[in-house]
DNA sequence: GTCTATATAGAGATAGAC
DNA sequence: GTCTATCTCTATATAGAC
């Protein structure tokens, strides 16, 4: 066994491609190529492509989540709490090859060309991420450093929409100068 | 020339497929079966998949920002305006075959395959839609009825960046309920 | 403008040898 | 597990007849 095993190399790479050219953007020679061995080798670990996309989103669901409850759990303050949380999509986009949008995003826009079961995952994911900003947001009513109008749970949808709408315009606008002022504007917004 | 010339349809009908499932996800035979016609003729209206998106993103703007730039020459107050600017993207959502994002979510997830050119459309219609919210904000901030924080431009971003992630995420969620919830929250927050 | 026919390339996927 | 080889389908695109 290699440092990395194969098949979390397949996972890795497949991640970095549907993060920039998305689900129908990419193929599995395309993976084949950068981890150096054959297209059949690739569908012997993963048979058919919607294989490979439930596991990688299993996956990334599970470690970005286990990083957004450590940011909850944290006893840094609620408006630290949402900066950390904001943070990592802003990390998302510049990491690696650049320009990767959350999965979730692209797999958002790719929705009606995705398995029944991949769009409840994805589902799930966007749902899970909405109750942890609900949590933040709640505390930061409580603690009273937050003062916005209208429901936590609308607050918390807002922010996830506006995070995932914001990654896909920077890849647009061709830089992340704008994410980050939108993320900034989100946080004023919260505080009231 | 029938009532509505083979051009306008083959527009039409790629218009509503890459709405709905993407650039990468449509082809030349879905448009010409749609249309009634063979891949050959659409070939030779427009040679190159990259000729129809130029001008199907130059159609789509054109008519979109003449909306709403009428929205914006209007007499309503500026939380009307705002309101009449949101609901073009909740009919978009529920227009034709349903479940359609603005053409512009739909080409940002898939700006990294996509010509030079095409994104530079894209980026002028993302811009000129930031523009027109810039003013209906700024007008509703003098006239007394807006009071949120940060800047006019930030917040025009904020609620475009919203917009777009909030098509996406209706389509996962599969109803266009919590995208109808953001908007009444997203006008809370601008009237502060 | 639309058609038939075809070129070329790439996709997802499988069989079977090593 | 990885390979070669192959299957089948579909993609974009063009040539040339009608």
């Amino acid at each position: 066994m290699s440092p990395v095993d194969t098949k979390t190399q397949i996972l890795d790479v497949a991640q970095d491609l549907i993060q920039r050219l998305g689900v129908n953007g990419m193929s599995y020679q395309d993976i084949s190529d950068r981890v150096g061995i054959r297209k059949a080798s690739v569908h012997s670990h993963f048979p058919k492509k919607d294989d490979l996309l439930l596991a990688l989103v299993e996956r990334y669901s599970d470690r970005f989540l286990r990083i957004v409850d450590s940011i909850v759990a944290s006893d840094d303050g609620p408006e630290v709490k949402l900066r950390r949380y904001c943070g990592l999509f802003e990390a998302t986009l510049s990491s690696g090859n650049q320009d990767k949008t959350c999965l979730s995003t692209m797999l958002g826009a790719e929705t009606l060309t995705l398995s029944a079961s991949l769009v409840e995952d994805v589902w799930g994911f966007c749902e899970a991420n909405e109750q942890r900003l609900a949590t933040m947001l709640e505390q930061g009513r409580q603690e009273g450093s937050f003062h916005f109008s209208g429901e936590v749970q609308a607050m918390a949808a807002l922010m996830f929409e506006t995070l995932q709408g914001g990654m896909l315009l920077a890849r647009v606008r061709g830089g992340a100068t704008g994410f980050h002022q939108t993320i900034g504007q989100l946080l004023q917004l919260v505080k009231g």
